[in-house]
DNA sequence: AACGTATATAATCAAATGGTTATATAGGAG
DNA sequence: CTCCTATATAACCATTTGATTATATACGTT
């Protein structure tokens, strides 16, 4: 495995709020509006950690209208499932905002 | 696992130079001098590298007169593992310097 | 005891990171 | 077309990180 890759990829995992988004995308997919209200920050904070999920090759989008629905990419490497394998999946962050259109 | 640990050991892995460090460590013991040399930076850079992936329970160390030798710990976790399982191993790092005590 | 070598710690600094607010972009509803 | 909502990007700022140099500690040698 290319080394730049693997360095890219755990700086992308080596934070707890992203290391949240994994633990909430584990179950599925799931869309930003939902991504906020579960960590608690600033709605542009969550677009700057998927970015920096989805530019690690950690995770894809799915436009739905005007929301965004994320998930897990398909082929995750070793080290990106060995993380995830590790996490606790939480359900509780889906599909809790009224509007959510999940 | 406990999130915390993950997070703390995610951040260890997390730079190239301590993957680099892993990569030696991945054959056998090494002691710091030789790690000096093998990444270009100051020794007391490399001392808090270890220090890092000491505090993270990665590497252990063991004392030999004034030397330390630093060794991947017998039971890493499934992450870490999975990390070092994809770090090419590199044989280049070891007793190179005339005076190494390896 | 005095000196030299190996490693660790302290102090300092520049660069990277993660947050905020403000703004841009894009799509759906009226 | 205009307005509202969802998301992304830009600009900015405080904190963290990783390097350096200087100093401390520990051990071996003379």
């Amino acid at each position: 495995m290319d080394i730049q890759l693997m360095d890219k990829q755990l700086k992308a995992l080596a934070d707890s709020n992203r290391l949240k988004l994994l633990s909430c995308l584990k179950s599925g997919e799931v869309c930003v509006c939902d991504f906020v209200e579960v960590l608690g920050i600033s709605q542009p904070a969550v677009s700057q950690h998927l970015r920096k999920l989805r530019e690690a090759g950690i995770v894809t989008e799915r436009k739905v209208g005007t929301w965004k629905h994320y998930r897990l990419v398909d082929e995750l490497t070793p080290i990106v499932q060995s993380v995830v394998d590790e996490l606790e999946s939480d359900s509780a962050c889906r599909c809790n905002s009224v509007n959510a259109p999940c």
